[in-house]
DNA sequence: ACTGGCCTTTGAAAGGTTTCAATTCCGCGT
DNA sequence: ACGCGGAATTGAAACCTTTCAAAGGCCAGT
């Protein structure tokens, strides 16, 4: 079978524990004794077996990162698939250069998402977590705290939470959309709100309200209708909103993806999107500047904040603590064609 | 700190054998016994530490999926990524019902990669691999046969390489896309190439050469041009084709996001999609049938193949073989308004 | 009453590493 | 010549579980 520490000691003829101080460089080692060893492991091509080593040291060497699977098989992708990719492509890269992997697990929303949690936390199979989308009211914030198991999200949770995280100022994006959109001559705005309990759609619908109020434009709880992540989510929304008597001359979607379910639903009533009707998204993802026409959205740099966000819970995991808990992004709007003058 | 499987002993007045035989199973206890022992399981919320169990099993409930990330951050998204996306939910669905784990690992491509292979299995990190986007000579496949490493791959290697697999016919899946360019009247059908060096590159030429030859069509290789899964390979090899002094009326990209990207250049020239030029993609993502014009393409089911792949390696690990080792799914042409008859 | 056999239960080893206290080894100052 | 301090090295415990051989208990059959 392969090589153990005990095989490399015996052939360098030193004890275990001098390799072990090689390895780890826990002790001062002579330079002669240290060459020996080294030259040892080489011949055996001796690698440290982690199970071994996370038993002793307490450590995995891992970061759990537990990903909410709706039934999605005849389904449009959800969209937040793609900025999910994008992080988990960030994240990947600041782990693998420090040498960290990362354990990925599935889960259903509800029950069976906290018995993840707690078997991952319980069972020691990672040193700490990511949390993605996260909720105004979050179990797995309040567990993790309780359970002193370190972490960092990508987004918030209620007011005053005090956590580590990254976020994109979602209050601030809307602000930049509904300025952009008021500037443009809009005065009925459509709003598609995120699904109900993330924290987003609580700073966003702020931001929207915020701006009408202070141009003095009457909120209308009618321009404000529940949507989702998908395609179909955002086609249904706009149906909802071109029914109305008095419907709206722009519509803001939660993302890039129903934004274009949006788009469809608009130009399968005959309206130009751009000119009959400006339609916002969010998430620039890369297809939103092809798309006919090309989408006014917000970028949300979704790779960075992963990178980003795996940094920082590696400091937390390696220093205990980190200087800067958390981090809120300044939004940039992307202006394109699909929003234009108010007709 | 967590309570050991000595404290649960210690509660229920047995041995930590006892207790180790109620958890697994692994001898014959007594109702009464184990009744007791799991009661005390459930007062002190007892989880067995999975280090412990790893190095004592030789098991780690793992599976490793390496995932080779290119230097991405300013570039559009590769549309690897969106069946890889579909792909690692499959697998993530199958994995968690077995409670299983995934350790997802970022290598650039190269001697990087093999290093990160190498020291998964030294390490005894993972108890097998999935592997993707194989290669006609493929390093990983060579070592994991070799140090006789359980894995399944999505994707082919060398002809006569015989290890489990499930893979789409790419050569049926051509054959299917040039017959219908062929009935459609199309004789200057150009061929975009998937990156070379992959194995489907190699089937997939194969089946446009032999249509095109059954029907008398000579092969043209200037209409032949290597590519790439990205937007901009496509756009950049449509207009190649397009300088030829005896263009195609039709061309095949090697996914729809390259597609999408030709479709573009083509546009750019004036041509209209579906009328003056016919274009054809591949992988079927969910935005293809919204695109204008809505994209002719094969379907690929990644979801899918990721379950099946994880079930077969479940199965690999468990059983220690499995039954049909290699799966080959047969293609379905979805034909949409950007492939219509040769002008 | 004794033996054999079966069902439960036990105790201890093994798995491979890290870590900590203890030991050895050197050279140096007195 | 001796003691001392510091550097290098060692040995063994500890981490927590599984597993295996063996022991214990109990009952039936003779």
């Amino acid at each position: 079978m392969s090589p153990t520490i005990r095989d490399v000691a015996r052939r360098a003829g030193v004890s275990v524990g001098t390799v072990s101080h090689v390895l780890n460089g826990s002790a001062t080692v002579s330079e002669a004794t240290r060459e020996r060893v080294l030259q040892a492991i080489r011949e055996l091509d001796y690698q440290p077996d982690e199970a071994a080593r996370t038993l002793r040291r307490r450590r995995t060497g891992t970061i759990g990162l537990v990903r909410t699977l709706h039934d999605g098989t005849h389904r449009l992708a959800e969209a937040g698939d793609y900025v999910f990719l994008e992080f988990l492509a960030g994240v990947q890269e600041v782990a693998a250069k420090e040498g960290v992997g990362i354990l990925l697990w599935a889960a259903r929303p509800g029950a069976a998402e906290e018995e993840v949690y707690r078997r991952l936390v319980r069972g020691r199979r990672v040193d700490g977590f990511l949390l993605l989308g996260t909720r105004v009211d979050d179990w797995r914030v309040r567990y993790l705290l309780d359970q002193r198991v370190p972490f960092v999200a990508f987004g918030r949770a209620a007011d005053g939470a005090d956590f580590p995280y990254v976020d994109l100022d979602g209050e601030q994006a809307l602000r930049l959309i509904t300025e952009h959109l008021v500037y443009l001559g809009h005065r009925r705005i459509g709003y598609i709100e995120p699904p109900a309990g993330l924290t987003c759609a609580l700073h966003r619908r702020a931001g929207y309200v915020d701006v009408l109020q202070r141009h003095g434009i009457p909120v209308d709880e009618r321009l404000i209708v529940p949507g989702g992540f998908t395609w179909e989510a955002g086609e249904q929304a706009m149906r909802d909103l071109l029914y109305l008597p008095d419907p709206p001359t722009a519509v803001i979607a939660p993302n890039d993806l129903s934004a274009m379910g949006a788009m469809a639903a608009a130009q399968a009533r005959g309206l130009v999107v751009g000119r009959d009707i400006s339609v916002v998204g969010f998430d620039d993802i890369p297809l939103a500047a092809y798309w006919q026409p090309p989408l006014t959205t917000v970028h949300q740099p979704a790779r960075w904040i992963g990178a980003e966000v795996g940094r920082m819970l590696l400091a937390l995991l390696s220093e205990g603590a980190i200087p800067k808990k958390q981090v809120l992004i300044a939004p940039e709007l992307r202006v394109r064609q699909s929003t234009g003058p108010a007709p």
